[in-house]
RNA sequence: GUGGGAGUAGCGAAGCUGGUUAUCGCGCUGGCCUGUCACGCCGGAGAUCGCGGGUUCAAGUCCCGUCUCUCACGCCA
């Protein structure tokens, strides 16, 4: 019986000089067509490279005729003898470039319109069109390499977690609402006409039940829906590490994160991560580096601007002070050949603008005295200026002044963002930290009340928890993120497992005691039955592999494109769809009577 | 929700202060080519300049509206 089409005897990406002469059959897509009349050339390409196919210049009519036919992106069969390229037609940036397959025979598998794009490693068709021809994107060897990457990423997750008493356990997606803080995605129930399911922003309630039962240690890949705005960096729909660990301090989980990471790192991208991860509170991270997440490849750090106060003339600063404000200075170093131009100060300001500063005030230091902006208001005083900031000639001091900390250090943790990339200060390499000692509420304005700052089932460090209710604002949480390059990864606590303490949080977060009954009953009943002391941590996988990537979006490492991952929304009303979807059922179930 | 940017051939772009045939590269197409590998060379087709309106002798270019995409903020970790 004959075959159905040349079925491949090697891929695209394995043939080497030790092959040659060998009788081979490959599959693949035509990525590159070059045609010399009596030479025609062939690169043929699938997920495992590529190789180039000769018709040469003895080939017979048909295979010509064949060859000729042939156009980018066809699927072909080629049959044809390995061999060796002549020494001065070796192609050394090719793994196969030493070898090439003589065509004997051609077989069209599938024939390709004229491309939307061109595949290429790095395309640079626009996203929309790329998304709506995702399946072509993803033949580029770029993306191919993300989603390679991917893969190899949660295998070596999965396999590090293997090793240990971890149990992978799956938790339910359509569920009641995960309060996470984001909106849910809703999913009409047909049984419960009328109700709604939620998806899960995340596991965090089930895997908490999962430790009452016992289970003690838990993983699992998970996927997590929020529907809010989605950016480069955040999708409606990703994918993260989720942990969970009883009768654990945070520094068990701290310590299996790191080693779980070294691990990771190691297997993937063979990087050597340092033992342990540098770590800073909340506090000094916003004060140093202006962010809850700062980039550490780069060392510019912002300081304390008080004492500047105290020898100016400069009334807003004196009042911002007088306010309980925050002053905030940063040396913007003198680098060979940039020059910080009214121009550039401007676009530096425009950056802290965005996060809320007036203004972003400056002086120059110049041959130990200060010049322009602000200087006049440091008469006589230059001295002290340049011993407070240490700024040598050529340098630039910026200040920011805001009533609001907060607000002032993000706008200069902005300003250091812009110089770090403008002065080329960022070094690369995985730069990881933990951010500990998070504040456990935040006063939300707008509502006029407190809120979780992460979540409501966080514990409150030991100390705070007799006066909680006295400063909500004060009490810190046993919260604890990971930063990598400048981008939050993952993000976790140890958890509160008493009712009483779970009904206190509640309270402070605005939820009476009848409404938290309502939402999480199923979960405080179940602290009714001696829940064990836990906690865990969730690393964002789509984020991380971003960033390894070397931070290309994360639609670009997901398997799916934006909005609802998958498809833009449906316009029908889920009860069209209903009936919609059992009038297609039906026909695919029915046999078609030829067929029967 | 707010603000910035963009929409010109299948794709990516150019088109300065309005001026008569809208340019370039890739792709497509016809031909030539015995060693290419982003092959090369010669020719060709392909665009009501997102859409609607306005100003003007004249609009891709200016104005108003509108849609779409995109980035930042808000939101969200």
């Amino acid at each position: 019986m004959e075959e159905a089409f040349m079925k491949r005897t090697a891929n695209c990406g394995e043939l080497r000089a030790k092959d040659e002469g060998k009788e081979v059959i490959l599959n693949g897509w035509v990525h590159r067509d070059r045609n010399h009349g009596a030479l025609h050339f062939i690169n043929l390409r699938d997920r495992y490279g590529m190789t180039q196919v000769v018709v040469d210049d003895d080939a017979d009519a048909e295979l010509v005729k064949r060859a000729s036919e042939l156009k980018l992106e066809y699927c072909i069969a080629v049959k044809g003898k390995v061999r060796k390229r002549p020494e001065s037609m070796v192609n050394k940036e090719m793994p196969t470039g030493e070898i090439e397959v003589k065509a004997e025979k051609i077989e069209i598998l599938s024939p390709s319109d004229t491309l939307p794009f061109m595949i290429e490693d790095e395309t640079n068709a626009k996203e929309d069109l790329r998304l709506k021809y995702r399946f072509l994107d993803l033949r580029s060897k770029g993306m191919q390499d993300r989603i390679r990457l991917r893969h190899e990423f949660i295998k070596a997750i999965r396999q590090f977690f293997y090793k240990t008493d971890f149990y992978e356990i799956e938790t339910p997606t359509l569920i009641r609402s995960t309060p996470e803080g984001a909106r849910d995605f809703l999913v009409p129930s047909r049984i419960y006409p009328g109700k709604f399911f939620a998806l899960p922003q995340s596991p965090q309630l089930y895997k908490q039940l999962l430790m009452v039962s016992g289970f003690d240690k838990y993983f699992q890949i998970a996927r997590c829906y929020r529907d809010e705005d989605p950016r480069g960096d955040r999708q409606l729909e990703f994918t993260q590490l989720d942990l969970e660990m009883s009768f654990v301090t945070r520094e068990d989980i701290l310590d299996l994160m790191e080693k779980l990471f070294r691990e990771v790192f190691k297997k993937v991208v063979n990087v050597e991560l340092p033992e342990h991860f540098k770590r800073l509170s909340y506090h000094d991270a916003m004060n140093t580096y202006g962010s809850d997440k700062p980039d550490l490849r780069f060392s510019l750090e912002i300081k304390d601007g008080l004492p500047l106060v105290d020898i100016t003339s400069f009334q807003i600063l004196k009042d911002i002070k007088e306010k309980n404000g925050a002053v905030k200075f940063l040396v913007a170093p003198k680098k060979e050949g940039f020059d910080y131009t009214r121009k550039y100060l401007a676009e530096l300001e425009e950056s802290a603008k965005i996060y809320g500063a007036s203004a972003l005030y400056f002086m120059k230091a110049e041959d130990g005295k200060l010049q322009g902006g602000i200087s006049k208001f440091f008469e006589g005083k230059n001295d002290e200026v340049l011993s407070i900031t240490g700024a040598k000639t050529g340098d630039v001091i910026l200040v920011i002044a805001h009533e609001n900390w907060k607000k002032a250090c993000n706008s200069m943790g902005a300003v250091r963002s812009k110089l770090g990339a403008d002065l080329n200060l960022i070094k690369k390499g995985f730069e990881f930290c933990w951010i500990i000692d998070f504040p456990l509420f935040e006063y939300n304005e707008d509502e006029g009340h407190w809120e979780a700052a992460h979540h409501m089932f966080s514990m409150p460090q030991s100390e705070y928890i007799e006066t909680l209710e006295e400063d909500p604002g004060r009490v810190k949480g046993d919260l604890y993120d990971l930063v990598l390059n400048g981008y939050e990864v993952a993000s976790g606590s140890i958890r509160i497992h008493d009712v009483e303490l779970q009904k206190r949080i509640f309270r402070i977060c605005n939820i009476p005691d009848d409404m938290a009954e309502e939402r999480f009953g199923f979960l405080l009943n179940a602290f009714r039955f001696s829940p064990p002391p836990h906690g865990g941590i969730a690393p964002g996988i789509d984020r991380i592999c971003m960033i390894i990537a070397d931070q290309s979006s994360i639609k670009e490492v997901i398997a799916y494109p934006k909005n609802t991952a998958a498809m833009s929304p449906m316009d029908e009303s889920p009860a069209e769809v209903e009936q919609k979807q059992l009038d297609e059922l039906s026909i695919m179930i029915k046999p078609k009577k030829d067929e029967a």
